[in-house]
RNA sequence: GCGGGCGUAGUUCAAUGGUAGAACGGCAGCCUUCCAAGCUGCAUACGUGGGUUCGAUUCCCAUCGCCCGCUCCA
């Protein structure tokens, strides 16, 4: 049985994981809300993530514990911070949309044939075009040889030009439209007047926060390299389509650690970060069959990357592809040094032993919480017809949004104070349910659905000798245990 | 942003130019000693805004949203 991307947004708006944005005025494209049970998941995996880096991080390559700070930087900061990133420069691509062919292009992928004599039409194509095409379509539409023209990429023909030529998937001229900037980036204003001059941005990515702060950081916390800030936060990306449910959404969340390193030192821990983030999924129950490791194509990388490996999940939507959940990306020193460069601040590091400065390498594992949420989703939606539920969600007991659930097997005689009092007892420690109404069956099922491991039912023999049935989601088995290892039984079963 | 499809209870579906039904789910109660049993009752929908019409959920337009393809994805 395939999973249906459908079924699986069904289930996470009947059962609280998950609902679209504004839901009673008709949505928003792109955003999405995190019900009760999706909160709670978010949270867990959140947590387990912060865990993992910043308070007991990993045992390095040379047997002693790995160095991990955390910040919270703000969304909001010095617009300059994304000039120096990159992101204001490199990301306002022109877009050119052709009216007969429906295409759009890329104005600077797009390459143009201008007749040196200025007599007749231009003629675009697309950048990858082979030689021979080029000449062939020349050919037919202008009669013309190549060497007739000459060539500039379409983001530098002047717009008035733009009725005479020909578009690179059509036949006639004067059907492309003028670029339009696509800023990937959401602006607002800071203050009460809103104009140019105090135009900021909410941030696309959270690493800049981190980078921004590496000063503050070394000169406060006796940090020493190799060592890693990390960070949990929102982003925000304009993405000109929104998809797959919140899979590709305009507002996100990251979790981003940026490992300071010694150059020298880099491909050591690229493959140390790879293993543990690797880990780190398969821990929280994603096969590795439906894991997949991208080496990303030079061309294919981001401006600043001189490796990355993509952790790939088979999300329903892309099988039997895999998309992106994580990338391990190699920054080199890009951004200290950029940020160097536009703050006027000196961002190196001083290695005191050893007398001498140097501007540190970056390994950056830099994954999406939010779509690491959508991944435990799809990877635990389960269907079983052989179930009341029809579906059960099979999280790993430290994901599930909630660890158990005390049912009374009746709501009559003594059987619900004794569960009140074990769900009291359990809270403290436990995220659990206490569901008194309706038949056990129906209760089992609900429970199924929103991937409550454990139940805890209490009835006669409780009352007679102390022991409660504990009933297991995945396999439906039941045995009893007494009330007074239910606590050790859960921590058992849900630790990591 | 373009092209195509779609939009009816929480979910999945049905019907209709004369204002809508079901199943499951939810809630309340009865019943129940272990998997949505049975019985009773209750609540909840035509995405939004215009237009045509005596009358629109139905036809038209716009808008918003969802799905597929293109484009994009730091």
């Amino acid at each position: 049985m395939t999973k249906d991307m459908k079924d699986i947004v069904a289930l996470c708006k009947r059962r609280g994981f998950i609902f679209p944005a504004s839901d009673i005025y008709g949505g928003l494209n792109g955003f999405w809300d995190y019900g009760p049970l999706g909160t709670e998941l978010k949270n867990n995996l959140r947590d387990r993530w912060w865990k993992d880096m910043v308070i007991t991080p990993p045992i390095g390559p040379d047997g002693a514990p790995i160095e991990i700070v955390g910040v919270d930087s703000s969304i909001i900061q010095n617009p300059r911070c994304w000039e120096a990133s990159g992101h204001i420069g490199g990301f306002n691509d022109p877009m050119v949309d052709c009216k007969e062919s429906k295409k759009r292009y890329r104005a600077d992928h797009v390459v143009v044939y201008l007749p040196k004599d200025g007599e007749g039409v231009a003629v675009s194509f697309d950048k990858d075009a082979e030689d021979d095409e080029i000449e062939k379509r020349l050919k037919k539409l202008t009669k013309k040889t190549p060497a007739d023209f000459e060539t500039a990429k379409l983001d530098q023909v002047d717009v008035a030009k733009f009725a005479n030529i020909i578009g690179p998937d059509v036949k006639e001229a004067g059907t492309l439209t003028e670029p339009r900037q696509f800023n990937m980036m959401f602006h607002t204003y800071v203050g009460a007047a809103a104009g140019d001059e105090n135009k900021a941005y909410l941030r696309p990515e959270t690493c800049a926060g981190i980078f921004l702060n590496f000063k503050n950081v070394v000169d406060s916390s006796r940090v020493k390299v190799p060592f890693g800030i990390a960070q949990v936060g929102k982003a925000f990306r304009n993405e000109v389509t929104p998809r797959n449910f919140v899979f590709r959404s305009r507002e996100f969340e990251q979790m981003e650690l940026e490992w300071f390193c010694e150059e020298e030192d880099v491909p050591m821990w690229f493959d140390f970060w790879v293993e543990q983030r690797t880990n780190f999924w398969l821990s929280l129950g994603l096969p590795k069959s439906s894991l997949h490791f991208l080496d990303v194509p030079k061309d294919d990388l981001a401006h600043y990357s001189s490796r990355t490996i993509d952790v790939e999940y088979q999300f329903p939507f892309a099988a039997p592809d895999f998309d992106e959940l994580e990338g391990i990306a190699h920054r080199g020193c890009f951004d200290l040094t950029q940020h160097a460069e536009f703050s006027g601040q000196k961002l190196d590091y001083f290695d005191q032993p050893n007398n001498r400065r140097f501007v540190p390498h970056v390994i950056e594992p830099s994954t999406g919480l939010t779509r690491g949420v959508l991944a435990l989703l799809c990877e635990a939606y389960t269907v079983d017809e052989n179930r009341p539920s029809g579906v059960y969600m099979n999280f790993h007991p430290s994901m599930a949004p909630k660890k158990a659930a005390i049912l009374p097997l009746t709501a009559k005689e003594d059987h619900v104070p004794t569960a009140q009092k074990l769900y009291m007892d359990l809270r403290d420690e436990f995220v659990v349910d206490l569901d008194i109404k309706q038949n056990i069956g129906k209760r089992y099922a609900r429970q199924d659905e929103i991937g409550t491991p454990y139940c805890f039912t209490i009835d006669n023999d409780t009352l007679a000798d102390g022991t409660v049935t504990v009933r297991e989601r995945n396999t439906m088995s039941q045995e009893r245990i007494h009330l007074d290892k239910v606590k050790d039984f859960l921590r058992e079963k849900i630790k990591g």
